[in-house]
DNA sequence: CTGAAAGCGCTTACAG
DNA sequence: CTGAAAGCGCTTACAG
């Protein structure tokens, strides 16, 4: 591979130079730019990436941190992710799918981040990652809440999760229904959390006392439990329980599904005996379902581009005001799975 | 942050020495290994992974290299991902979302990659992404047949296509259809032209001839055809043209979906009119769909691991033999989604 | 607008 | 097993 001093030979220029016309930090004067660039070309010149890292003391990659291990990508992630890359190659970054564990932190074996800053997808209570990258005083921005108790005022890009649970019960609700079956998301999650409260404080405002036996979380991954997550809760609220349940809000659209069949299996039908809410689902599988699903619409995707955005302004490449905690709107699209009791 | 000098002044050793207990490259006595490593943790010392990278000319980091901008995560990618992932890590490996579009490799202002190797997600015939690596000289493994005319035994890994539709078409028609309607990915990519030729072949050494409109191509993201991908065609074929379908084989689950929507719109049934075959689906996703989804299990997790592996070998990471195009196993997952003519 | 020189924070022969 | 010194390939004040 050529580098900067056989360019800066062949042009019969300093290096400082050849750097300036990659850079473009200085101006050159056209004919040198030229001279330059023809020898670039001749000599197959890229300028090395690492090099110049190391003296600006930017990467120029964000990463994308998501738990180690155990971490699958539902559509929403994808679409997330696909608003990320879009938005972050904007901006000229790249993206570091990140998984490091914090056993890894610990071994002196591992380097420091070469990223600039990072996005961590779907924070837990107390998170490790965002314990480290805190502790290692590298920006980053969460998707969802922060309750980790040593940081305060983080920077984060959510939906209005109260809301929409407030939203979601109205809608049921109007339709009648008061045994709301809610299938959350994992136990740990910030997001879980956020949702069941406002779950059960929207009933409460309605008169309905939340039971328990109501609300369920999403088993770890890679458990024998989270395949059959929505039919195990379904069947043994309908079976064992034999609990009253008109409606049941489901955190995906495979969860749905999964419901969906443990309904049917009990005899019963989507949505003339039981009706079915995602709350984050793809759309276009939605769409295509029998029934189609009603659900929201979270707008993953634009999450991901207000995510890059808020680290932009904290990396200083983005001006002006912004505020550290956005809010991606979110509304119901009414389809075919919810019926009035 | 701490740099080696501070750490080597505060352990009375030379840098030299701090290096070496870090990348344990060579062996350190266990007193001064302690006295440096508590000098670390004092002074919260990581080593800075862009100039050891500069020097051991090594990134440890593996780039995902997808089409810029058009670009769309299917559960088959998702999966895929997961396992390189996995996989990278074992090696110490990150992994770099790389959407480069060719018109950024010819400005200026890029700089050389910072990966070591490459993984390339669905090659198409003449693939831009394969060319640059291929020019550029970085290693490189593509997840699908290269159909680069200038590129000559690159390193692959892949489904058995042939065989796989060759299976497909053997079950089909064991079953008494003739009449199969192809669904296939997009038309560019090289899988598609190997699932054509192999479609094709099987029909004809049965006495089928195939006909061209019953083979079509997924369009382009963000075309307003690419939504309605298999609704469109199915009603097509069954509605103006009045050809006579008794099976669809679609690419994946929402494509099958969605013909399934205009298969009942024409009035008709699965399976118990038409027959739905899909290749390349979420198999939890084709488990919970009514009827459930018979298609292949292409083991896209790990056809994942193998690429990393096969890339690790490229670089030398991982010694011995190995084949420079590895097939991995597919086979037919049986459901309720197809019946006898 | 251009050049000469120092420096980014590590690793690696070389010598002991 | 340890140290002193050169070098990885750039950028960046500084000077002109």
């Amino acid at each position: 591979m050529a580098k900067i001093d056989d360019v800066a030979r062949k042009a019969g220029v300093s290096k400082g130079t050849v750097s300036n016309v990659f850079s473009q930090k200085r101006p050159t004067s056209k004919k040198v730019t030229e001279r330059v660039l023809k020898a670039s070309r001749e000599l197959n010149y890229v300028p090395n990436h690492i090099a110049r890292s190391l003296v600006t003391k930017k990467t120029m990659a964000i990463g994308l941190t998501v738990p180690h291990g155990n971490f699958f990508f539902s559509s929403f992630h994808t679409q997330f992710i696909n608003g990320v890359i879009l938005e972050a190659s904007t901006f000229g970054y790249r993206v570091l799918l990140d998984m490091i564990s914090t056993k890894e932190v610990q071994t002196p074996t591992l380097a420091s981040y070469p990223i600039d800053g990072a996005i961590v997808l779907g924070p837990t209570e107390e998170d490790e990652r965002i314990e480290m990258l805190h502790r290692h005083q590298i920006p980053f921005v969460t998707v969802g809440k922060i309750m980790n108790a040593d940081v305060e005022d983080g920077l984060t890009v959510n939906n209005d999760n109260e809301r929409i649970l407030r939203d979601i019960v109205e809608y049921l609700t109007s339709l009648g229904h008061r045994d709301i079956l809610f299938l959350n998301a994992g136990k740990r999650m910030t997001v879980a959390a956020e949702r069941k409260q406002a779950f059960e404080e929207a009933l409460r405002e309605r008169g309905i006392e939340p039971l328990p036996a109501m609300v369920h979380y999403k088993p770890p991954l890679h458990s024998d439990a989270y395949i059959k997550y929505g039919y195990d809760e379904v069947a043994h609220a309908l079976g064992t329980l034999k609990q009253k349940v008109t409606a049941v809000i489901a955190d995906d659209d495979r969860t749905a599904l999964s419901a969906m069949n443990a309904i049917k299996d009990a005899g019963l039908r989507v949505p003339e005996d039981i009706s079915m809410f995602v709350i984050c689902g793809d759309q276009s599988m939605m769409h295509q379902t029998t029934p189609s699903l009603t659900g929201m619409d979270l707008q993953p995707s634009e999450l991901g581009v207000r995510a890059v955005r808020l680290l932009m302004h904290q990396l200083g490449v983005l001006e002006g005001e912004y505020s550290r905690n956005w809010i991606v709107d979110s509304s119901i699209i009414v389809r075919h799975s919810c019926l009035p009791v």
